[in-house]
DNA sequence: GATAAGTCATGGCA
DNA sequence: CTGCCATGACTTAT
């Protein structure tokens, strides 16, 4: 080993503070007068009369499977719709759009085409606006040129929280679009290669993804080597590709575990490791959490087995030079999670030091490098070791934890799945004062409007090109998965009058709650709400019910003092999802159907449901979108609820409610 | 579970 | 110093 030159002597310095603060204006969860109901003690409710009981029956017991499409027995659902085709004129601006990307797609460029077209100055990808001419999605392979990795090692300290408010705010809105895109891009991809003739492999969304997303350089943290934490990723988050932590800078390679510096770009010729991945793909890892025994790359053949000596290169001398420095590194565990979108998901757990390294003999019968690691103390509870304990949680929530559940279905058996209450803080317990109302109660003229109606004539289940997905544009709002493809200002759902059964792809806010949710007394929040399941982003997380009021019975309810929603209110955040003006620059968020002011309120004094003790934030990770299937008012939709980002289990569910009123000062959800 | 298609960064070489 | 290309890697989906 060559001469060892100090850690003080690497260039490790900080990096100035970047934000100013502008990114995000205001905090993130609030404490906000969201539904402040009458908050009672519990001295004399039903609790202590009734103590609760570890439920064994399958409601309680077996996970919420997330494939629903794969139920077609389900016939539980109402098939009380009504649905026209009188708007079909308006659909015209979907069907345009839709077919921007769908030509948009069908034109990308194959390896060996002219790329005359391209303009060199406006980076990889440039829109061609001539008639009947869209911009290719991407460029072909040989004519790439991507800005190289920064070799420029750093450590990231001392952040302002407006800092890790931008940071959080880039990282939140990259991934939104990795997500959204990625969902997006896997549908078209697919029409284009049937377009094309038979074809058998699903297309790789996040391949997909990443790839156009580097196109147009929207890959974060490449200008700078990260030691250390990412600005704006936190522990606990969760992933589902290793193509997304590229994407992010959070590890760089598409495979390989160890992601390091190499010596050829480190200032002092020392290759420096900077982040690992342990999913159990070496038979002599250790995993106990705190302690990582973590094997060395190298020796393996393709089949995963051992069959030569490992040697001190590479990431594992990146390692050992890591050791010697005392520099951290990022450790993210892969595991196989039960309905996951993708075989595997990786969770953020945090830094780590390395202690020891040594030359073994693997169970293999060849020598392998093993790292000692020990987790930095002092950081946030690791969520590989959340989500376990949320497993346990759903299993047997009252051995988990005996004290602070309150009630273990508020649902009463109306959902799918139980709404558990948790308050381990105080004794206030009101939710369990409140009727559960799982769906909306709209006016009754609205859902009796005689018994005729339109709809699609599909027996099976809604196909491409079917009446409702012209009603819808074109195209399905949904994914062949159930995820929301892109957000729009209302979604037609299919209703009572289509022939297609309860298991049709586009029947899915109707379908209601799917993951087993926990509301929960939070001293920053007064209520909050938190999954025990993992929530995809783009999945439907629950409706926001409510008892419609027509204008003039809200008024007087609002004189009365009671609490009313305004859906009108709400935030247009569905703008966000899908919105891929940074992939497509003429991108045009679908503005159809106009929808008419939506002059309604919802009462939610008496009953609700799960939604309404969700917390406001600014940088929420769910929004409201806006869907009709039982009537046919564009006044009167459905609030539905879909999450914007992976939300892991036991953190909160945020919602933005809108902006302050300008003239009291209040949020507007309450009057 | 074997296999095929796909990607990245690295490192050697011209 | 740059560009090219082979290589290895705890992937992902069928």
């Amino acid at each position: 080993m060559g001469e060892i030159v100090p850690f003080q002597d690497l260039n490790l310095t900080p990096v100035p503070a970047v934000g100013n603060g502008t990114a995000a204006s205001t905090t993130g969860i609030l404490k906000v007068p969201k539904i402040e109901p009458k908050l009672e003690p519990l001295d004399e409710g039903p609790i202590d009369a009734q103590p609760l009981q570890e439920q064994d029956d399958a409601y309680f017991q077996d996970p919420a499977p997330l494939n629903f499409y794969s139920d077609p027995q389900n016939t539980s659902l109402p098939q009380s719709a009504i649905v026209s085709a009188e708007q079909d004129n308006v659909y015209s601006e979907y069907n345009r759009i839709s077919e921007i990307f769908r030509a948009a797609f069908a034109k990308r460029l194959e390896f060996g085409d002219d790329v005359t077209a391209l303009d060199p100055d406006a980076g990889a990808i440039v829109p061609v606006n001539t008639e009947n001419e869209v911009a290719p999605i991407l460029v072909p392979r040989a004519q790439r040129k991507y800005a190289k990795r920064s070799s420029e090692l750093v450590r990231v300290t001392d952040l302002q929280i407006e800092d890790k408010r931008y940071f959080r705010e880039m990282v939140r809105s990259t991934r939104l679009l990795f997500d959204s895109f990625r969902v997006f891009a896997v549908a078209e991809e697919q029409k284009r290669l049937s377009a094309m003739g038979p074809y058998f492999r699903k297309p790789r969304g996040d391949l997909l993804a990443a790839s156009v997303m580097r196109d147009r350089g929207l890959w974060i943290n490449r200008d700078k080597r990260i030691v250390g934490s990412i600005p704006g990723i936190e522990i606990g988050d969760v992933f589902f590709f290793r193509m997304e932590l590229c994407v992010l800078g959070m590890h760089g390679q598409a495979q390989a575990g160890i992601d390091y510096l190499p010596g050829s770009q480190s200032s002092n010729g020392q290759p420096i490791a900077t982040s690992i991945i342990v999913s159990g793909g070496y038979e002599d890892d250790e995993d106990a959490g705190d302690e990582i025994t973590y094997t060395g790359h190298g020796g393996q053949d393709k089949f995963g087995k051992h069959c030569v000596h490992q040697k001190l290169e590479g990431g594992n001398l990146a390692m050992e030079r890591s050791m010697h420095y005392g520099i951290e590194v990022r450790v993210i565990r892969g595991f196989k999670y039960e309905g996951s979108i993708s075989s595997k998901i990786y969770v953020y757990d945090g830094l780590y030091k390395i202690h020891h390294y040594w030359f073994d003999m693997g169970k293999s019968g060849f020598g392998v490098y093993k790292f000692k690691l020990s987790r930095i103390e002092g950081q946030e509870e690791m969520g590989s070791a959340i989500l376990k304990f949320a497993g346990s949680l759903r299993a047997r929530p009252l051995s988990v934890r005996p004290t602070g559940y309150i009630h273990l279905d508020i649902s009463n058996r109306k959902e799918i799945v139980p709404v558990m209450v948790f308050n381990d803080i105080d004794n206030f317990g009101d939710p369990l004062y409140h009727e559960y109302l799982p769906k909306t109660v709209f006016p009754p003229h609205l859902c009796n409007s005689g018994g005729s109606g339109t709809g699609c004539e599909c027996v099976s289940g809604c196909v491409d090109g079917c009446f409702c997905a012209m009603k819808n544009g074109g195209e399905f709002a949904y994914d062949q998965n159930g995820f929301l493809v892109r957000g729009k200002p209302l979604i037609f759902e299919c209703g009572r009058f289509c022939k297609c059964p309860p298991s049709c792809r586009n029947r899915v806010s109707q379908r209601g709650l799917r993951n087993r949710m926990e509301v929960f007394r939070s001293r920053q929040t007064g209520w909050g709400v938190r999954s025990l399941d993992l929530i995809h982003a783009g999945s439907f997380v629950c409706e926001y019910t409510g008892v419609v009021l027509t204008r003039e019975q809200a008024e007087i309810f609002a004189m009365s003092g009671d609490t009313l929603i305004y859906p009108s209110r709400f935030s247009n955040r569905w703008t966000e999802w899908g919105d891929l003006s940074r992939i497509y620059p003429d991108y045009v968020c679908p503005t159809y159907p106009a929808l008419p002011p939506l002059d309604f309120a919802m009462d939610v004094s008496r009953m609700r449901n799960v939604a309404c003790y969700m917390s406001h934030s600014t940088t929420p990770n769910v929004m409201v979108q806006f869907v009709l299937y039982d009537h046919n008012n564009l006044m009167f939709p459905h609030l539905m609820i879909f999450a914007t980002e992976n939300i892991p289990p036991l953190r909160e569910i945020s919602l933005d409610y809108g902006v302050a009123d300008e003239v009291t000062g209040k949020l507007a959800i309450c009057n």
